[in-house]
DNA sequence: AGCACGCCGACT
DNA sequence: GTCGGCGTGCTC
């Protein structure tokens, strides 16, 4: 007796073997079920998908067999496979590559008898009742937002002030699933991997009583071993938390109940390469069809996204009603304001002398009590070229001289952005990339930041041999010098000299650096940090009362669409770091320094008015007709040539013009224009854009036009094309 | 994507 | 004379 059955298997979307494949097999293996299968001449990982009915021409067929069954896994379920044909679909990729993708790249590679062995370690249940003692009262607003959460059915946006306490209403909104019923389980998402850690002390903290090993951890930083026991672990439904970044939404959780999405506004939750998925967007998707698809015994799954500056697609959501939007302004454990007046300061005109701190106005989040004064520097009136205003520097050397931490964001790496020769004008560009290279002054190296192409600073310039080429421009690194020289009369309180940090991707290459490198911050053995948006996320810095942004104007006026909503996100997030702590609240101030103090972003900054920045980036939006009012994918090509790059995509978009594809001009595709950073390790990239006031138009045009791209490639003028891919709902342009 | 087969340069 | 470069082509 043969059964007959589709496999999916790791493939691209093109490569002819994208669909399922067709395998006997012995015995009636159920669908879901994982297994080897032989390809070409080798074995490979794949997925039953479907049963085929027995026909008579199915036996005409050569099929192989399938090799066998991974024992002992129960069936991925329908939910996950259909969460997985959405994805591969959506966003335009084989349902193999997104299918093997999602699962741990350990299962390729073991055999039944080691997988026997992972899975028969029996672990001993130690539940025992919940521990009460551990746990603080609510405040009245995370009671009433869990109240109001617990109350209705649609996805929810937790729309709370850093410090609002946005961990705690996650913790007891699982808590409540958890306990009513014995086998849910709940999805807990982060942006990014070193966010981890201390969540998940605290989530196995509160979870202790339901046993060992039930909250585990998802992400790419585990070893293989690691993340293949966390992922059985989730499959088999004995982990009841599973706490990971982006690739969690994939894991396999038969009674998933809850889908937490923290920092939902995050650019990380968007996968940047092969299938480019939101996992944001996928979570609420998920947390729709696991509801549809639950059985009488299983309650709904709900999800919630939290974020202090949601992300203007979830806010709409919620200004239209498909969402939920829960709302917590104040921040706990902070004292209200004091209202007591700064020291004033020993030189320099005050920045915002119109609104002293005690004079503020409570914006649209309530009583911005609490939150950091927020003062805009205008660098039009301070001296030409300085990098930090004078009364900046001295707001600095106060907290300094006080004891107090300051934290200066400076969005850009290294010593020097460019290398130059006044002579004859040579710049430090790559030689592989249409970029500068970046002089880093420890190694003292040229550093292309694109391709790593890496030179020692040449002793005298390369194209006219003047010994006087100098750095142009600032980063962390540079920063961090002219702090010292400034600062170096600045004494601590206990008569010790200014001690200064930094912390970027530089600092923190080493395993375990950015750990440390917090730790020495949170044991006070740093006055002034500098570095770069690594540090805005996340950490909780106790003793900072200062914050400030040296330099974020590029995000004003930048060509994608996108950047005032990061930027605001970044100021806001950072502007969070100061004054958590109760002693230094009232006091706590952010520093923005900029050419455009009365640009509209920094006005909402400084009332800390989200609700505001969003109305006016919505309207523009609408206007446009850009997300959340309309849909993009963006088509990128890569060649040796800049001509090809762009005239594959341009003889692509004639050809789906000539075939009607893009219905009666629903979906418009435009010129395929270069990069903005166009060339790379010597390849020329070029995108093309593609728009529809329709997401349904969209896919069904991005779904028709998959196969015109594939032909396209294959004519000869198009062969020296290296590669191209879609990314559908693009975070950048 | 792998992993073949297949035809041209510097080496045991 | 071989080892090996990566250019097309196939995998149920």
């Amino acid at each position: 007796m043969s059964f007959w059955l589709q496999v999916v298997v790791a493939a691209p979307a093109h490569s002819s073997i994208a669909g399922p494949l067709t395998y006997q097999s012995e015995s009636p293996l159920p669908v879901g079920s994982l297994v080897r299968v032989p390809l070409g001449r080798r074995e490979v990982l794949g997925v039953v998908w479907e049963l085929l009915a027995d026909s008579g021409a199915l036996l005409e067929m050569q099929t192989r067999h399938v090799a066998g069954a991974l024992e002992g896994l129960p069936p991925l379920s329908a939910t996950w496979r259909k969460l997985v044909q959405f994805t591969a679909a959506y966003y335009q990729r084989s349902l193999g590559e997104v299918a093997l993708a999602a699962l741990p790249p350990q299962l390729r590679d073991l055999s039944n008898v080691q997988l026997a062995r992972r899975l028969k370690r029996p672990v001993a249940d130690t539940s025992c009742a919940p521990d009460g003692r551990a746990l603080w009262a609510l405040s009245p607003q995370q009671a009433a937002v869990l109240a109001e959460f617990h109350a209705d059915s649609r996805p929810a946006l937790l729309f709370g002030a850093t410090g609002s306490g946005k961990t705690e209403v996650y913790l007891r909104a699982a808590a409540r699933v958890l306990e009513l019923d014995p086998a849910a389980q709940v999805l807990v998402m982060v942006p990014e991997i070193n966010l981890t850690p201390q969540l998940q002390s605290r989530f196995e903290e509160r979870f202790a009583h339901l046993g060992k090993e039930r909250v585990v951890a998802l992400h790419s930083g585990l070893t293989p071993a690691q993340r293949l026991k966390s992922w059985l672990a989730a499959h088999a439904g004995h982990a009841r938390l599973v706490l990971g970044t982006r690739m969690a939404v994939f894991a396999s959780m038969p009674n998933l109940r809850l889908i937490v999405v923290d920092e939902e506004h995050d650019p990380s939750y968007k996968q940047q390469e092969g299938a480019r998925y939101s996992a944001r967007d996928l979570s609420v998707y998920r947390a729709k069809i696991e509801t549809e698809d639950a059985t009488h015994a299983h309650g709904p799954c709900r999800v919630l996204l939290g974020s202090a500056t949601p992300s203007l697609e979830s806010w709409q959501a919620t200004l239209a009603g498909r969402y939920q939007r829960l709302v917590m302004d104040e921040r706990i454990g902070a004292a209200p304001s004091t209202g007591e007046e700064l020291a004033p300061y020993a030189a320099g005109p005050q920045p915002e002398a119109s609104t002293p701190p005690q004079a503020r106005e409570p914006g649209p989040l309530g009583d911005a009590g609490s939150l950091p004064t927020v003062r805009r520097v205008d660098m039009n009136h301070q001296p030409k070229h300085c990098i930090i205003a004078p009364p900046l520097l001295d707001a600095i050397a106060q907290r300094v001289a006080r004891g107090e931490q300051s934290l200066i964001f400076l969005n850009r790496r290294g010593y020097a952005p460019v290398l130059a020769c006044h002579d004859c004008g040579w710049k430090s560009e790559c030689p592989h990339c249409s970029a500068f290279r970046v002089f880093h002054k420890m190694d003292r190296t040229l550093r292309c930041h694109h391709c790593g192409f890496t030179e020692r600073v040449p002793r005298a310039c390369p194209s006219c041999g003047n010994i006087d080429i100098a750095p142009v421009g600032r980063g962390t690194e540079r920063l961090e010098e002219h702090l010292a020289e400034l600062l170096a009369g600045v004494k601590r309180p206990d008569g010790e000299p200014v001690r200064i940090a930094r912390i970027d991707a530089d600092t923190t290459r080493l395993k375990g650096a950015l750990e440390s490198q917090l730790a020495s911050v949170h044991a006070g053995e740093v006055d002034v940090l500098v570095g770069t948006q690594m540090i805005a996320k996340g950490h909780d810095f106790r003793h900072i009362t200062l914050v400030a942004a040296i330099n974020p104007d590029g995000a004003l006026f930048s060509s994608d669409f996108r950047a005032p909503e990061r930027l605001f996100s970044l100021l806001m997030q950072a502007g969070g770091r100061a004054g958590r702590d109760a002693r230094h609240s009232g006091a706590s101030e952010m520093w923005v320094q900029t050419f455009h103090p009365e640009h509209p972003l920094f006005a909402a900054l400084k009332r800390h008015d989200y609700a505001g920045f969003a109305a006016q980036q919505l309207a523009e939006r609408e206007a446009a007709g850009m997300s959340p009012f309309g849909f993009s994918a963006l088509v990128r090509a890569e060649a040796r040539t800049q001509e090809v790059a762009q005239g594959f995509l341009n003889a692509a978009a004639a050809q789906a013009e000539s075939l009607q594809l893009t219905g009666n001009g629903q979906v418009t595709a435009y010129p395929a224009v270069p990069m903005t950073i166009q060339r790379v390790a010597d390849i020329e990239r070029a995108q093309m854009l593609v728009e529809s006031p329709s997401r349904a138009a969209l896919q069904r045009f991005l779904a028709a036009w998959q196969p015109v791209l594939f032909e396209t490639r294959q004519q000869a003028e198009f062969k020296s094309l290296i590669r191209w891919a879609i990314d559908v709902d693009p975070i950048a342009i």
